[in-house]
DNA sequence: TGTACATCAGTGAACGCGCGTTCACTGATGTAC
DNA sequence: TGTACATCAGTGAACGCGCGTTCACTGATGTAC
């Protein structure tokens, strides 16, 4: 599975050029359009530095987007591992999760390409599917702790983790597609309300069940 | 606004025969990487006819996509005018809208595509939001009316629609990535019907009513 | 209806550039003794 | 620590192809009389 032979402290350093240089320039060309001489000439290598570290584009697409949605998933992790922040209701428990994963317009292009890209090869598919899960696993940890912290259990765990994720992602267009409008912002928290409401119940005895309908 | 001269017919059947090929393309092989020469290729015609009818393959990709989902907002339009289907509770209601908008992985790897790249231009994006609220639009009759026949009456309309639009782009990721697995497809619709749920109430001495809890 | 002419619409050749890919090479790094 | 050698890792030149873009051209379509 993993290499053998681990790799030189100055390979690893030109691969992680690489690597940014091409976040870069997918995010500013898109995927599809970008070259591998335009990610080495932000990169600050040649061609043939490209072609001792990786064999194709896609082989580059798939280190970058593995690290980093792995750079993500451990970012929750950190925050789970982290002291809770107060919260007094549930609407400030989601706000709270929405801002640890921010709707940011460069890696929602890249990941969208790629993700439409994937579909095309089941391999890559199943690894898109896999790292989805794998999120989602560093995620209900965290968002059930803060649900605890209003009052409230999860009912339905299978189910509110995939149901967030789909309000995630489809919300995040919404919020991209139209940047300026508060409104989509506001409906975007209320979608998480009532689908978190929706699948938790009311902890009995807790100060803060008073919040649940 | 609109073309002052209209197009001949032999020119109209052209470029739609270069819309036809390069929708076929761009699936195929990603909007980034389609050429020219492919496009023109896959709708036999030489390059010269595609620089005598578009500038650029953006501005080829913005018809096909504006045709497409005309034709979406169409579909659904015509639904509304049709005689609705008998449905027997909200989970069918549900399924037979799902069943109008199929999850069709060619579309949507042009549509995430071309998302991801109107993000990168304003005038685009604006294109984007008002295509997205056309379809909202055209939408919601044929959601409210397919309610009423479950004995549900809109309490939110303004919310009801961005949320069953985000569900349906969130969901229809999820079921791409796992195609075999229904249990993706069963939540999806369970998101749905919880959806809905929560922004309509029942209508009084309707006999669907008890179907709502 | 026929003829002569004008415009339209797509052809296909030509040009040149950017890029993918390879590879002999060289400086950098590591190893043995 | 020094020397000699081996391997590593990126350089940069070279080759050639595919494609974008242009444009003089020709057959198709339209118009005037």
């Amino acid at each position: 599975m993993s290499q053998p032979t681990a790799l030189s402290p100055r390979r690893q350093q030109t691969r992680q050029r690489l690597l940014d240089g091409a976040l870069t320039v997918f995010a500013r060309e898109g995927f599809g359009r970008s070259t591998v001489e335009q990610v080495c000439a932000q990169a600050g290598f040649t061609r043939g530095a490209f072609y001792s570290n990786f064999t194709s584009l896609d082989e580059l697409f798939l280190a970058i987007w593995e690290q980093k949605s792995e750079a993500m998933r451990g970012a929750l992790a950190a925050a789970l591992e982290a002291d809770l922040p107060p919260v007094k209701d549930l609407r400030e428990a989601v706000e709270h999760v929405l801002a640890l994963v921010p709707v940011d317009d460069e890696w929602f292009r890249v990941t969208a390409e790629f993700t439409a890209h994937a579909l095309r090869t089941p391999a890559l598919r199943r690894v898109v599917a896999a790292r989805e899960e794998g999120i989602e696993a560093a995620l209900m940890p965290l968002i059930t702790a803060l649900l605890a912290r209003v009052g409230l259990r999860v009912t339905d765990p299978d189910a509110l983790g995939p149901a967030l994720v789909a309000a995630h992602d489809g919300t995040s267009v919404q919020c991209l597609v139209a940047p300026d409008d508060k409104a989509v912002r506001r409906r975007r928290t209320d979608l998480f309300v009532l689908i978190v409401t929706s699948l938790t119940e009311p902890v009995s005895n807790h100060p803060a069940t008073k919040e649940h309908p």
